[in-house]
DNA sequence: CATCGTTGGTGAATCGATTCATTACTGATT
DNA sequence: AATCAGTAATGAATCGATTCACCAACGATG
């Protein structure tokens, strides 16, 4: 086994035989005496094959090492059997979560999952849209990068079922599974203005994001509850929503005047770098200004003050998504009803948030 | 546009005339009044065709919403254009970055990149090679989860090129990435010593890793520069290497006795709950035990206590080993060199391993 | 005028697995 | 003995893009 000439295996058709390149159905069927057919039975309908040459035709499919080729099964099914997940970013263990609950329903229905980040750039999505087109895969999850929708109008001329993730259904053609972000926004402002603040900064997204725009409405009518207007809300953009954004955003919330002595941030990156931008200019949190972050990622627990947060049932979102992706892809008779499944979120009390004493 | 009975035709075949499925090459072949070999080559090769036959292909193309099938391509071709990455645990930031620099690195030559989490479980590793095998990717990236290398032996049979990450080559037959985990070790332990301890603990995984492996080595080898034998490294072993394992690694670390003064981590992971142990229980970090972590990922920086870690250029890593692969997998003619490209990490210090002033 | 080269285009063969109508055979039933 | 049912296996057609040997048309050249 380990002494069989391996390099003249690997060159090209140097040798004597064509070097068998790679083994195919037909070389296991000469192999076994039987007929393609039969060998493709043994592989995809075992009982259906004598078990005398079944054996014979496997012990063929070892000595060969036949493995059967994904793209001719794809040729002929018209369509792969992979999902396709795109993300705004995997540098948030959020999607992180999102990617494991759908690869692990995939997984069980036996498909594997093609992971794949927007960065938040439409022009992007758009290219990935295009490549699981051509890719014929079997189903898409996509947390859309533009609000417009225009990636995903054009997308579905392609017949191709997607399932929206972290967003309400825009139109009645496809599946969505999304957390109540109104809700979660209300939730966070809501417990700082329990705490007796009374102006509250919000670090934001450009507001292309729908989850962005929608936690801010959350935080809006908290604040209308309180009796506050919308002027009590002072806006922060960022155009991106990681850590370096965050402190970024820090920096410009230390500049203001009169100062907030609260900060909702969109999600948990956002605030872990606002976090630091205030630890680093000496701003106590949460007695200087108080914190509020949105994703309950695991390292928001783990800051220098821990996060309050508010948490979203991630890996439950995405394995829900991939299990409505699976039902239309697998529905033949168009008797599938699309669905739009909301969630619902929860706020976790941590100290960034809570007067000490 | 926007009239047209969408309805109709997402359907089965109840109307007229077959509702077209999807459009192929031959469709539009007969829609442009060319042959099929033409319209290839409008797509491959523009420059051999008349601009007005080119320009009446590119309509024909866009009237149907023709999209080349990748799954028929590959067929041909005998191979996809996708690059798998196979990674212990996309939950790691660390592993997230070398994905981002893999994934630059393959669309810039056109490829898409399939990321997939072995959970350091070699049968896990085994089942997504065979996958891998199936689809004929072009290439595998991968961080090897058992240590025999075994599954990678099996899978080598297949002649698909594999690039080990975040390891050193173990045989001669393919390409490696891997940072000098020895050294890692060695400067993590030595930082601690030259702060005067005389004992530490090491937070390390099942052993099963070359990585942990190394940085024990690495550990060791600090000591006996300092003098001290194996016996000043108290081991507790753990066998997953996320915040939740470093949490329960804290607690046993809390019942040593007697109780190491510093605590070396495998990876940050297991750091920043090991630091959430003790911060629970009352120890002071780093005046009662400094800790030091292994990645530097971003929310080391923000931890409750800035953690110390040993960083890895892992986006450089990641794009590195892309690289080669795609070297290995564009060569024809058998000229390409195995290489092992060996990174240097670097020290970070933060205030977990420094005693204040 | 015949020959050659070039350019633009053709269409059949090919890749490998699946599917299905067909055949070969074995027992059982009438 | 003839018919039928059922099982096991066959092999040709199919999926869609690529490739390549070949062809037609045209201008240039001897």
């Amino acid at each position: 086994m380990g002494q069989q000439p391996r390099t003249s295996a690997a060159k090209g058709a140097s040798g004597a035989d064509q070097v068998a390149r790679v083994a195919g159905i037909k070389d296991v069927a000469r192999q076994a005496g039987v007929s393609v057919g039969t060998v493709s039975n043994v592989i995809n309908r075992p009982e259906a094959v004598l078990p005398e040459t079944r054996s014979r035709v496997l012990a063929a499919i070892e000595e060969l090492g036949y493995v059967r080729s994904e793209s001719a099964r794809q040729l002929r099914a018209g369509r792969s059997r992979i999902m396709a997940l795109l993300v705004l970013d995997m540098g948030n263990p959020f999607f992180v979560d999102v990617a494991r609950g759908a690869e692990r329903a995939a997984r069980e229905a036996g498909l594997g999952v093609m992971v794949c980040n927007s960065g938040q750039s439409p022009a992007e999505e758009a290219e990935y849209l295009g490549l699981f087109a051509e890719q014929r895969v079997c189903g898409v999850l996509v947390t859309p990068a533009d609000a417009t929708g225009r990636n995903l109008e054009a997308f579905s001329r392609h017949h191709i079922p997607f399932v929206l993730v972290d967003r309400v259904a825009s139109s009645p053609g496809h599946c969505a599974v999304s957390v109540d972000d109104v809700r979660g926004g209300s939730l966070a402002v809501g417990h700082l203005l329990t705490a007796g603040h009374r102006s509250v900064a919000y670090v934001s997204g450009t507001g292309d994001l729908h989850q962005i725009r929608d936690r801010r409405e959350g935080a809006l009518s908290a604040l209308d509850r309180a009796g506050l207007g919308p002027e009590a809300l002072v806006e922060i953009p960022s155009d991106r929503l990681d850590v370096a954004a965050g402190r970024d955003a820090g920096a410009r919330l230390l500049g203001l005047v009169p100062r907030p002595t609260a900060v909702f941030c969109a999600n948990d990156l956002l605030a872990l770098g606002v976090l630091q931008s205030l630890y680093a200019a000496g701003v106590r949190v949460p007695q200087d200004i108080a914190i509020v972050g949105y994703d309950d990622i695991e390292f928001a627990a783990a800051a220098a003050v821990p996060l309050t947060s508010v948490r979203q049932p991630a890996v439950v979102m995405g394995r829900m998504a991939a299990e409505l992706l699976l039902q239309e892809a697998d529905d033949e008779d168009g008797t599938h009803e699309h669905r739009s499944v909301v969630l619902q979120p929860e706020l976790v009390v941590r100290a960034s948030s809570t007067t000490p004493h």
